[in-house]
DNA sequence: CCGTAACTGAAAATCATTTTCATTTAGCCC
DNA sequence: GGGCTAAATGAAAATGATTTTCAGTTACGG
């Protein structure tokens, strides 16, 4: 893992704060804090982490507190899950568009990246099946540079 | 959910029973319900459910030996995981060779597919992230033919 | 058929996540 | 600048999936 920011993203959170607020969301220190741990580098952190991060912000954070803010990020699309060996629970920071996601099984960095082009294996196996596909689930697992020369 | 058929492919439990046994792991009566139950059909199954239909077949069997059994078949990839919305311990028979997974996410039925040459993308991803991939997850959710019509 | 390492189920432990609930507070209205 | 109210809070308890422990059982090679 890599050593934990003390710092944080301010437009990003910015940003975040606009999304939530106009959708009705109300801004407390604590989300404040979630938001922040967030938005330090990007990294696939569990919600333990993302707890441990925030209470650098907010002392009295309560875990609670952060499962509810991620669930109302997943909802707004601000943050997304990342499925990692063995660990189907990790949260990312959102880029903007379609992307999918690279992620090191080392130290969990993410690498956003698009240009995948699956609409004509799924229209052929949606042939084949007879299955309406409605979602498709692409993410590369490897080893970042610095974690590969280590 | 389909009906919970109450027999097995005798010939896929046969060939399971093989590698297990090749593999050092001993064949008993609870083992081999447990390969029937995940024989029949190709259902994404949970865990308690692959014990509640394997309990046909052995009705004292505990629970633990069905993640027992799951554990060596996955490390032997005779089954592999499915992660669908919201469920990441999911379980399938596993099919021989390069595939992927297309799931309905009503009933959980499953639809091996494989053609997808990702390899180009693979490449690219590589060149500019500078990580190794070491391994790439593709999956597939939609609606079976008889969940689209009904 | 014997010995032993592997396997077993029940119960307890663990771990992540959700629910409950009494209290606090953000943000709107005046 | 209060005051109001629904939303948000943390602690504790509940839940649910999975793992560990353990004492007894059993598959299977010799």
């Amino acid at each position: 893992m890599q050593n934990p920011p003390s710092d944080y993203d301010a437009k990003r959170v910015a940003h975040w704060r606009e999304v939530l607020r106009a959708n009705g969301y109300r801004i407390t220190p604590t989300r404040e804090a979630v938001l922040r741990a967030l938005s330090a580098g990007n990294y696939a952190l569990e919600a333990t982490e993302i707890f441990e991060r925030a209470r650098r912000f907010a002392p009295h954070l309560g875990l609670v507190t952060v499962y509810r803010t991620l669930d109302a990020m997943l909802s707004l699309g601000l943050v997304e899950r990342v499925h990692c060996t063995g660990q189907c629970s990790l949260y990312v920071a959102a880029e903007e568009g379609h992307h999918h996601i690279l992620v090191c099984r080392k130290c969990r960095r993410v690498w956003h990246f698009s240009g995948d082009d699956l609409t004509n294996l799924m229209n052929d196996v949606a042939n084949e099946s007879g299955f309406v596909i409605e979602d498709h689930w692409l993410q590369l697992v490897g080893l970042c540079p610095e974690c590969r020369d280590s």
